[in-house]
Parts: C-alpha cells; sequence; structure tokens
DNA sequence: AATGAATGTTCCGAATAATAAAACAGAATC
DNA sequence: GATTCTGTTTTATTATTCGGAACATTCATT
C-alpha cells in the first residue's frame, strides 16, 4: 500500500541515448524558438549531437522547424491528452474547474498526484500562467495536503521520507507532527485550507473529489490574494461552492 | 511563403535509439496500462530491448508503472504545454471555445495548423470524445478550409502536392479546382461550412481568429449533426456567434 | 505446499550506432 | 567583399545498444 508511489531509485542504466534526446527535448521546451547552435549553448553535448537528436525529432514530428527556429510540436499533445482522460472523472473535473472559476471569479485548479507530487491538471484563471503541467510539493498545496489526508500512515511517511518536507514560504508545514494533526484536521472538516504555505500572499481552499466507488480522483481548489480571501471566505462560502461541484463529479460518473 | 511548412522528407538518418524510445512510447500511449510483454507483442522489438527503454522512460518520470502495468505519465502535459501556450491567442482561445460551448449547447472547438494538418487544440463537448491533439487532414474540415483559404496559391498548391485531397467521407472536397472555388467563397464570406466531409451525418462552421496584428491564430468551429445544423443555423446563426468570439480573442490580446 | 507457466530482470559477447572533432557550405553581418 | 556565425556532412573511434539466453519472481492451479 505504501509502496510504488514516490519515484524509484534513480539509476544510471537504461539508454542513456534516449536520456540524451530528452534531455534536449527539456531543454529545448525551457527555451523555447532556439536555433541548434544556442540550444549546444544550453547543453552539455556538442553540436553535432544536439543536431542529429533535434533533427530526429522534428523528423518524428515532435518538434517542429520554423525560420531555423525549433520549437516543441502539438504531437506531444496526444501523448499528454492520454494521461489527461486516463480516468473519466479528469474529464469531468475540466468542466466543474471551468465552471468553478467563471462562477467564484476565482482562479480554480484540479490537482492530481503523481509520484508524490501534485500537478495541475486542468486550470481556470487569468490567461498569463498557465500552470498546467506543473509539479509542486504536495505539502505545501491545500488540494495536496487533501490528497495526503486520503492515505494511511505508512504512505505518508513514506512520502515524507521520499520527498520530505522542504519550506517553500514561512508558513510551509515542515513537522511531520504537525502534518499528521493537520491531516486529520482535514479528514474531519472535509476541506483544506492554504494559508500561504506555497506562495506569500496566497490562500487556497481544496476538497476530495471522489468517483461513485470512493475512489480518490484528486482535489479541487480555488486559490487567490489574502486581501480577499478572507477567513469567512474560506470556510464558510468557498467549501460549499467546492463540495457541490466536486459531487457533480461524482453524479456525472455515476449517471452522466 | 510557400516553403517549410509541411513535413521534409522522410529521413532514416539521426538518432535510430530515439525512434525506437518513440515508437515503444507510442505504442504505449494506444494501450494505456498495459505489460511488458504485452508491449512487446505489440511492437517488433525483444523483450529486454522494450524493457530497457521502458524502464528508461520511467526513471525519468515520464512513463508510470504501477502494479506492473505501464502508463504515459502527467510530464508529457507540461512539454505540451509549452506548446499550447506558445502564442497568448491559443489560452485565450480556450476560454471562448468554453464559453462558445456553454451559450450554443453544441460540441465547440479551436483548431490550429501543424505540418499541413489541422491540431485539435482546444475543445468544450461531451466527456467521451477528447479529440484533442488530434490531427487531422485540413481540406475535410471547415476550420482546416479556413485556414487554407488564408493562404496564398502557391501554399495551397504545395500543401495539395505535399498532403494531398483524400476522399474522407463521399462529400470530401478531392478536386483542387473545387477547392480553390471553395477557398475564394469562404474569403469572400468570412466563414467555412463543412457538409459531412469529414465524417457523414455532421456539418461545422469555423470562422478564422486573428491576432491584432492580422496574423491567423487558427480556426473557431463548432459541429453536430445535420438534423440540427439546418441551413439556416448554419448560414445565419452561428457565424455571428463565431465573428462574435473570434473578435474577443482579438480584443482580449489588444487590450488585456 | 508444490508445481508449472508466465512475466520481469539481469548478463554478456557481438554488432551496431552514437559520438566528437574537424571540415565544408551557406547565410548573415559589417 | 571579407568575416563571422550557423547549419550540415563526414569519418574514425568509442561507447552503447542489442538479442538471446539464463535467472528470478510472481501467480495460478491443483
Amino acid at each position: 500500500m505504501s509502496r510504488d508511489r514516490g519515484r524509484g531509485k534513480r539509476n544510471d542504466a537504461g539508454v542513456s541515448t534516449t536520456r540524451k534526446t530528452f534531455a534536449i527535448l527539456e531543454t529545448l521546451a525551457d527555451a523555447d524558438g532556439v536555433t541548434i547552435t544556442e540550444l549546444t549553448r544550453r547543453t552539455e553535448f556538442t553540436k553535432s549531437t544536439v543536431y542529429r537528436h533535434l533533427t530526429t525529432l522534428a523528423d518524428l514530428g515532435y518538434v517542429i522547424e520554423r525560420d531555423g527556429a525549433y520549437y516543441v510540436g502539438f504531437r506531444f499533445l496526444e501523448i499528454s491528452e492520454q494521461a489527461r482522460t486516463r480516468r473519466r472523472g479528469y474529464t469531468a473535473a475540466k468542466r466543474s474547474v471551468f465552471e468553478l472559476g467563471k462562477e467564484t471569479d476565482e482562479r480554480a485548479v484540479f490537482i492530481v498526484e503523481e509520484e508524490y507530487e501534485g500537478v495541475y491538471v486542468h486550470r481556470y484563471g487569468s490567461l498569463s500562467d498557465t500552470m498546467i503541467g506543473k509539479r509542486r510539493p504536495l505539502h505545501s498545496l491545500a488540494s495536496g495536503k487533501v490528497i495526503l489526508s486520503e492515505w494511511d500512515d505508512d504512505t505518508v511517511a513514506d512520502f515524507v521520507a521520499t520527498a520530505g518536507l522542504d519550506a517553500i514560504t514561512d508558513n510551509t508545514i515542515t513537522d511531520p507532527d504537525t502534518l499528521a494533526a493537520e491531516l486529520e484536521q482535514i479528514r474531519d472538516q472535509g476541506y483544506a485550507v492554504n494559508n500561504e504555505e506555497h506562495m506569500d500572499g496566497l490562500r487556497s481552499v481544496a476538497v476530495p473529489v471522489y468517483t461513485p466507488d470512493d475512489d480518490l480522483l484528486g482535489a479541487l481548489s480555488v486559490f487567490g490574494p489574502t486581501s480577499r480571501f478572507t477567513d469567512e471566505y474560506v470556510h464558510d462560502d468557498l467549501p460549499n461552492r467546492l463540495w457541490d461541484k466536486a459531487g457533480e463529479i461524482r453524479v456525472t460518473l455515476a449517471y452522466g
């Protein structure tokens, strides 16, 4: 039960050429729209190596070359969509996030756990910051704490041992006992609150999303500035709205 | 202008190990949640080869192993999001698609061209069929025709020569001259219609989406069954709604 | 428990494929 | 028109992948 969740031990074995390809790909994703020599500068590889890997990726259609600059292609979208639609609930959550965001006029997200990290799967909010696909420490997120609160003690202990409880801000929970108490409270009240534990000036509320057979699907969350996220708003208003949406997902899965 | 759009000549050179990795990855994406031996069956590689490539991908975090079955991981989401947010307009289109879908209660999509194909980038609709990331022939889509109508004759000719005009249904345009006439009409009226050219029983309407400096961003489209998509609905009602949304995207880009 | 079948994992020599470095071609810059 | 930069190709060397088989482990069945 507590095994096989976190990332296994780093292994130097396997296909080192593949590692090289993905190292180049990740660098390209960071610095999108970049030339071969520029990419060479940013990696530890030689120009001919980057050239060969990049042209291979371009030939496969995963990378696009336009006017001498290389870009990540949409072909990855098809692959990532496979992960995003693995469970029907993920797709249902997409709509809930959007409606939640529109109705509250706040930023809303749906988060899922993968390898002991919180992954932003769906999001509503301003154009500028996308977050989708980004990964964050579970213990620093309201949604992350919701997910942790669903795990048994052994799994949580393994998480703490593996991922650690790094301080992201001054408010981040870094003590296992404090975390345990917090998780207990979350289980009691059915929602989690984040008080600037992930980013200064940011509060958030999150609730668990279940399937009709009570499997945890992920967490639904709303976040915003401390100025607007008063205690009243956070504890009295938002949890109800979030529970509504989480319930809708469940119902959609059951009868939709 | 007409160069560098379609996929270049297939090249057997480059890194063949990388090709192998992506062949395995694509097979995995097809048959998600599969075991190593099953994946070996589905590919032309030996078990040890699949094993090595797959465990490497798992170690990198791009593939997830749970209970002996392998899955595509969310790490691809971060990469694909790079492509999806390359232009601010793509993000703006996401909201427009959703609103358009809600308001019309129809399926709505935002489509972009890549390598002479139409890629579904955003979508509103039923849970079951996702389509996102899928690629379709431009000449068989309303949105595809909208995009083609923005290109100069040379580029369209190159597209026809490279991608061809395959018949997807009985109604698909397969004649270059017919296509040219259609594109001319689309330019005139400002929207494109698809009469079961991509799928029997399906009609759709699409309009171009421009940036504030009149660059083509992609196409916004609504589709549904012929029964509901009457001539009146398709020609009198939907184009106005679509133009509205396309205009909103443009305004959002211009003034925030 | 014991057996058997299937799957996951490791090992190894042989063969292949990736690598770096340098040379070349082509474009852009001054 | 010379120079510098980038993209591309070539080649000999080196490192890695590969396949096959052996081993380990799990699972189902009796």
